[in-house]
DNA sequence: CGATTTCTGTATCCTCAGATACATATTTTA
DNA sequence: TAAAATATGTATCTGAGGATACAGAAATCG
């Protein structure tokens, strides 16, 4: 068993292998292999137990009624999945999660991660700071949703991009079309929109990648 | 110095009064008061500490460059201001933090804090707990956002209330008007809407409150 | 208890962006 | 490298919902 990618994990960050091969025969775990397209958790399960992705590519949908599904977020290896779920006062998984190639997970129990988390005050520091990091991505996106024009929330999107690497040049996130799904707007409506602000000269707009020439531009924007 | 109200509080619940005393007396801290709209945390300030609201309310408000602010959450006694940007990475207050009356608040340093987390179990959980409640409060304002219409919005609302109380009468946040804010759409959108609704008999709608009178034609409106 | 502020109900107008369609370009995979 | 699948660029139509306005109802306050 190779836990050595696992100290590359944010949640075991700080750790030397040696430390992490003995905290990790102390406490109870097993490690499950799936398929592509295999089911990991299901929405709605009653959410016992964490996953940490030793290997490949888990995605997250959310599933209705009428059969459409959105709210696609993906992870990869040394990701933590599942933890709000667990530990939530409402403890079931807000949705599918799948392996989009084959993977293999590590699986802890509630419980008995939360023994690890007592036995090592890195990695509960580790764990803690993987959920605050979640949340706050979570309240960006909600800004991000919370802008009224399609070009705001685009203008908002790059900028973050931007404050956080520094870089001009902010590659779009797999593809125009992924891009305005995660965004929640159509893509003739975000390309028409892209358009615009590269007329504005705010940006230099060349599919999969977008250069930043105006932040100031950009920025406003967003103040109306 | 008062802590009794501290022990109904969801980050110590399940302590006594008496365990709760000697763990505070061991874990340094101070308390602080404010004033009727005083400023508790600044947006972009360094996050350095938690806050616990012993007494009083206080609100969260985004303030752009241009003057407007958005994003009003509320909180009240009991509650924690700030765990998550404490502990995330970027370890900044992502808003203002006013009191909305005067209020007392104690403060913890994040290593106090997480101090204070080994020390006690309980803690540990009700920490975790509480910050992972947010968490999926938070994915479910997202999904919130991500329903097109309004009609949608409301209706996923009022079912989120409904499984959670169990009760078919819902009481409006406030008022309409504050209640189209949070779901960030315009007021009469909303009241429109709701007469649809009303119309269509899953609804009974008299302001202050709303009667839901078929579930299912609401989960309905969801799956398109 | 009158006065002022804040909420409701509703109508009218108009823009932004979603749906749709299709030709072209690019990437994947067989 | 041909074929299939997917992404892009762009145009046209339509409708949901935002902005605005205003009269009447409630709630709050000196």
């Amino acid at each position: 068993m190779d836990y050595f990618s696992l100290s590359e994990s944010p949640l075991f960050r700080g750790l030397t292998s040696a430390e992490l091969r003995t905290v990790l025969q102390e406490t109870p775990h097993h490690i499950q292999c799936y398929e592509k397209g295999e089911l990991i958790f299901m929405q709605m399960d009653d959410a016992r137990q964490v996953g940490i992705i030793l290997e490949g590519q888990v995605q997250g949908q959310k599933t209705f009624p009428n059969g459409s599904l959105v709210n696609v977020s993906s992870r990869g290896p040394g990701n933590v999945i599942g933890p709000a779920a667990v530990f939530s006062r409402m403890h079931q998984y807000p949705c599918d999660v799948t392996a989009v190639e084959p993977s293999t997970i590590m699986m802890l129990r509630r419980d008995d991660l939360l023994v690890l988390l007592q036995k090592d005050v890195r990695i509960l520091q580790n764990f803690i700071t993987e959920i605050s990091t979640t949340t706050v991505m979570l309240q960006q996106k909600i800004e991000l949703f919370s802008y009224n024009g399609i070009g705001q929330k685009a203008a908002f999107w790059l900028l973050l991009r931007y404050r956080k690497t520094g870089k001009t040049c902010v590659a779009i996130p797999g593809s125009v079309t992924k891009w305005a799904l995660q965004m929640n707007v159509s893509r003739p409506s975000l390309h028409r929109e892209l358009k615009k602000m590269e007329e504005n000269g705010y940006i230099r707009y060349s599919s999969k990648q977008i250069e930043i020439l105006s932040p100031d531009g950009l920025q406003d924007m967003l103040g109306e």
